[in-house]
DNA sequence: ACCTTAGGCGCG
DNA sequence: AAAGCGCGCCTAAGGT
């Protein structure tokens, strides 16, 4: 069963209607206020379990959120366009003429703002077809004649199931990311203000540098002779390194720290300092941070591969300096669960290396460190050397340690090397390639199959180098681009599980207080980074939810790839605070 | 008064 | 220890 969710005629309301598998109506359109959208909602929510279909989670959920609304499933019309527009498994069934245009990107619809009135933000992920640009949000004709083009699509497409899978599992990361969001990550306000006083002094007023990194500026400029010197300048900062002899290319750390000079030193310590202050600092807890909550933004498919990337706050960037105050909600725990080498054991998956996959278990078939594996099968047992030389396959070194390791790697597995080369040379040709699950590289542009015919001697050696260009981001794109397959796979299967893990009993052990009012602790996923994922959790329900996060993990193995002689094992760390995780 | 690009660095 | 993939955020600097 389908519920279709859509603007209504006027504002400030919305309208509903149930559809049967087939698109037939189950029910009449109904228009229903704003205000009273969320208790519309949970009445449909229990009564039918409904896919909810709708123009973008991002601008109907939140409103359902704050309304102490979740729903079990949805379809995110936008998401899943946008896959099924590139996709290679989907290029013969016609859906490109047939889909909808998107209109642009609006604020999260709110109750008492009409949507009409809503400003248009950016749409540069979802630019509808310049020919026909569309500007009004979908009514529910548009829903419904959507979704219908989308399923034919799929059902007409070459991998009908795969592309099924990533269509749902996007669908179910749109609203694990708004459900993120709305919880947040439990941040101690005070500790992070305690730890920018340590490191930086006290909070300066106007706009000063704090105390500390005044004082470490002051360091810098006596040490290079340099009294009027910006150290937040790199013209001004290599200028001044040149004149004190530091012959560096560039004023990037791991440079300098090639150099020995006094002033390397305070240079290095301030710039760490100021990074702090000025992404992180107080600004940012002001910002970002509110009734103990850091909220940020994911923006689902936000990356060209598929991951999910962040807006506002740096949800995804946040800084080891200052995981210290993430910390649990007394009587809660952090889980913090991450699956050990992703990438690597996706490409044994993709490639079907059996080689490669033996090296992650040990000989009684348990899963172990598959860098370890490695290395004890052609790297004489070091580990770090095995893990540059799979990154460097991964990525496409040439040069350096990891250029010269990989070779010795295509010895060893020759199936998982090749299957990355291929998908290279495609993306030199100006192919499009594929992820496991069917979403695909954006085309290359006019502008770069122009360049690729070029006739000077220069104009080659640049479309030979956008050439490498192109092949490194393809052989990387099917690795990074199944991962985030996978890791959005096992947040679905985790998701569901979480949903359906019975209440935390209000008193412990004993009988119910009938006339409790207490609300029911839940676990919540609050954050998720990649190949990472953040559960806070009421102490009670840690063994639960440990177990569900492993079982999720299999859950989303299986899936994808069926039954394969390679598992995705998950670490787990339960924690007081993110900075003890791992 | 904005907008874009480059340099630098945080994360996976 | 090295410089190869994908991002977001901050400042400086140069453009319109």
């Amino acid at each position: 069963m389908y519920a279709l969710l859509a603007e209504g005629p006027e504002g400030s309301t919305a309208v509903v209607q149930l559809r049967h598998d087939d698109g037939k109506p189950a029910s009449d359109a109904r228009t229903v206020a704003l205000a009273a959208l969320g208790p519309a909602v949970q009445k449909v929510e229990d009564a039918h379990h409904p896919r909810w279909v709708w123009e973008r989670t991002a601008k109907w959920y939140p409103l359902l959120l704050s309304a102490g609304v979740r729903v079990e499933k949805c379809h995110d019309l936008a998401l899943c366009q946008n896959i099924l527009l590139h996709s290679a498994f989907a290029a013969s069934t016609g859906y490109n003429q047939r889909a909808t245009p998107l209109p642009p990107e609006t604020d999260p619809v709110r109750h008492g703002l009409s949507p009409a009135g809503q400003q248009a933000g950016q749409d540069s992920l979802f630019d509808a077809p310049a020919a026909n640009p569309a500007t009004a949000a979908w009514d529910l004709a548009t829903v419904a004649g959507e979704l219908g083009a989308q399923k034919t699509a799929v059902h007409s497409s070459t991998h009908p199931a795969r592309l099924a899978l990533l269509l749902s599992a996007e669908s179910a990361g749109a609203l694990v990311a708004e459900e993120m969001q709305y919880e947040g990550i439990p941040w101690r306000e005070d500790l992070h203000r305690r730890l920018l006083n340590d490191l930086l002094g006290p909070k300066p007023i106007n706009h000063d540098r704090p105390e500390k990194l005044e004082a470490l500026a002051g360091q810098l400029r006596t040490a290079l002779n340099a009294p009027a010197l910006n150290p937040d300048s790199p013209q001004d900062l290599i200028r001044a390194l040149h004149r004190a002899g530091i012959e560096a290319k560039s004023t990037r750390s791991w440079e300098l720290r090639e150099f020995k000079h006094p002033a390397i030193e305070p240079l290095l310590a301030y710039r760490k300092l100021s990074r702090l202050f000025t992404t992180n600092g107080w600004g940012w807890l002001e910002q970002w941070v509110r009734d103990g909550r850091f909220h940020s933004e994911y923006v689902v498919g936000g990356v060209v591969s598929g991951r999910w990337a962040s807006r506002g706050g740096g949800a995804m960037q946040i800084p080891a300096q200052i995981r210290s105050a993430a910390v649990a909600d007394p009587g809660h725990v952090l889980i913090v669960a991450d699956a050990a080498q992703l990438e690597p054991r996706v490409l044994a998956a993709l490639a079907q290396d059996s080689a490669m996959a033996a090296a992650g278990r040990d000989s009684e078939g348990n899963n172990t460190d598959l860098y370890a594996g490695i290395a004890a099968q052609g790297f004489g047992g070091d580990r770090s050397m095995a893990k540059i030389a799979l990154l460097g396959a991964i990525y496409g070194s040439t040069t350096g340690e990891s250029g010269r390791l990989v070779p010795q790697l295509a010895r060893m597995y020759p199936r998982a090397l090749n299957y990355v080369e291929q998908a290279a040379r495609a993306g030199e040709r100006g192919e499009r390639v594929s992820t496991y699950l069917g979403r695909s590289t954006p085309p290359v542009s006019q502008e770069w199959l122009d360049g690729q015919r070029s006739s000077s001697a220069q104009e080659q050696r640049r479309a030979e180098s956008a050439a490498r260009s192109r092949g490194r981001f393809t052989r990387n794109f099917v690795v990074q681009g199944t991962a985030a397959e996978w890791a959005c796979c096992w947040l679905a299967e985790l998701r569901r599980r979480l949903r359906a893990l019975p209440p935390t009993p209000p008193g412990a052990g004993g009988t119910p207080d009938p006339g409790a009012t207490t609300v029911q602790e839940a676990p919540h996923m609050v954050a998720f980074l990649h190949d990472e994922v953040m559960v806070h959790c009421p102490l009670g329900m840690v063994d639960d939810v440990t177990r569900i996060v492993h079982e999720s993990s299999r859950a989303a193995t299986e899936l994808i790839f069926g039954t394969m002689p390679l598992e995705f094992p998950v670490n787990v760390s339960v924690v007081q605070c993110y900075a003890d995780a791992k």
